[in-house]
Parts: structure tokens; sequence; C-alpha cells
DNA sequence: ATGGCTTGTAGGACAAGA
């Protein structure tokens, strides 16, 4: 079983490479962050013409998130039930006996805004989520767009990056805590190349001089973790024509 | 260097991302 992760921004600008990755990359899971789109407008038929089962919740102009499946999905739930939240950002489901969940975690700002604040609430209310869906499900997932880059290695030059948002110690802490109940970080299960990177700005050339950051990230629970063999970033799509600024992760699960 | 790109909303700048 493949399980991905990928933060389109605008599933209407991105959908052709969307559809052309999944026809290169036929994943049986595929979560998107920053749709942008309302649920009215989702592109469902295109997707479903793809050979997916989607599920997805929107809204206008900002955040949104979906999950495509190859194979019928159960037991969906939109946002956190023990989070209330009028944005769009979290979706779950059951496939194949996989819990999943898509996760658009908020970017912060800066850390003296009340988006930070808002961050730091937020993934309070995921943890108690978590917390429970972990003990619920042995076999369990969280995907998604992080902005949380957990470690300095996950960072091109991290002295320039001390106290700003992605990195901070909260965040960090944030993550650890997830790490903690537990799941596993599955791109560090395996050596990997120093400076891998999920996100690169779109200015200065960020993704060219390889300025980037590992913030789309892919927990699993331990017995998931038990049976992954790879965990990759496809950098690919991101040397497409018109990118989105992040590129897909992947995990291969050899379920028995 | 608080901006550099990109997108959505609008139908002109501006918010937001990371």
């Amino acid at each position: 079983m493949k399980l991905a992760t990928w933060n389109v921004n605008s599933l209407k600008v991105r959908l052709p490479q969307v559809l052309q990755w999944l026809a290169d990359n036929p994943v049986d899971v595929l979560c998107l962050q920053e749709t942008k789109t309302i649920d009215e407008k989702f592109p469902q038929a295109e997707i479903e013409a793809a050979g997916y089962h989607v599920v997805f919740s929107g809204q206008k102009t900002y955040n949104g998130v979906a999950i495509l499946s190859r194979h019928p999905m159960t037991d969906v739930v939109r946002n956190n039930p023990h989070f209330a939240d009028e944005q769009q950002r979290l979706i779950a489901a059951t496939i194949k006996g996989v819990r999943v969940i898509c996760a658009y975690i908020p970017n912060g700002q800066a850390p003296d805004s009340d988006k930070y604040q808002y961050k730091l609430r937020w993934l309070d209310g995921l943890q108690q989520w978590l917390t429970l869906e972990v003990a619920a499900h042995p076999k369990f997932a969280l995907l998604g767009d992080y902005n949380i880059a957990p470690d300095d290695r996950d960072v091109h030059d991290p002295a320039a990056w001390v106290g700003q948002i992605l990195v901070s110690e909260p965040e960090r802490a944030a993550f650890r805590r997830m790490i903690d109940l537990p799941l596993a970080d599955s791109f560090r299960l395996f050596e990997q190349p120093a400076k891998l990177f999920s996100w690169w700005d779109y200015r200065q050339m960020g993704f060219r001089r390889n300025f980037g950051m590992r913030i789309d990230h892919i927990l699993l629970s331990p017995a998931l973790a038990a049976a992954c063999t790879a965990c990759v970033i496809d950098k690919v799509p991101r040397k497409w024509e018109q990118p989105s600024d992040h590129t897909p992760v992947v995990a291969t699960i050899e379920l028995v």
C-alpha cells in the first residue's frame, strides 16, 4: 500500500498535475492540502474518472483538504471533533483497515502573531484527537503539511531560521508529542541523503538553490511503521511548469 | 532588505502562504 501527501496550492490550478502524477504514480491513497475550493466546485468527476474515490472538505479561498483513494473509504470525519474550527484543515477516512488523517496544519505566520497562537492551540486540539485515534486504530497514519520542520536537518539554513515559524521550539515540541504517542516519522525510518526537502520558496530561485524545508510528513503507528519499506520525496512535480511550492511525499507499506 | 513569487478574490490591490 502506497500512501502519499501533497500540498497542491490550489487544486483548480494543479488538477492536471495531480492527474499526471497519479498516472505516473498510481498510489493507493493521496492526501491533498490547500485545495482552495468550495465543495460545490471540487473536481470530483475528473478524479473519479482517473480511478479514485475522493472525499473532501473545502472552503472559499483558503485551506481545504481531500483524500483520494483507489479503495472505498468509510467513517469519513471532517474537522477535529475536539477543536472547533471554521477553517477546513482536517479530513479522516478508513481505507482497507487503515485509519488515515489528512491534515493541513496552520502556518503560524510569525511567532508574535495571533496566527501563531492559533497554530499552537490547533496543535493541542489535534493531539487530543490523535491520542484517541491512535488508541482506537492500530493501523494509523497522519499525512499532511505540518508546517513544522522537526529537526535542523530539515532546514536548508538552520541559522537563518532560528526563532522563526516552522522551527520554533513550541512547534517542534508539538511534533515530538505526536512522535511520543507513539508515531514514527516514516522518512526517518530510513537512511536519507542530506538536504532533502518537501517545500521550496517560490522566490529567489528557492528550488534551484535547494533553499527548502522538510515540512510535509507521513507519521505511522508502530504496526504500519514495522511494515513500512520506503519513504521518498518525489521532487519531479516541483520541476514542472507552474508547480506547487510543495512536492509529494510517498510511503510504501507492505500490509500482510 | 519585510521583499522577493504564486494564488484567490475581484475586476484593483491586497491577504496569505512559509
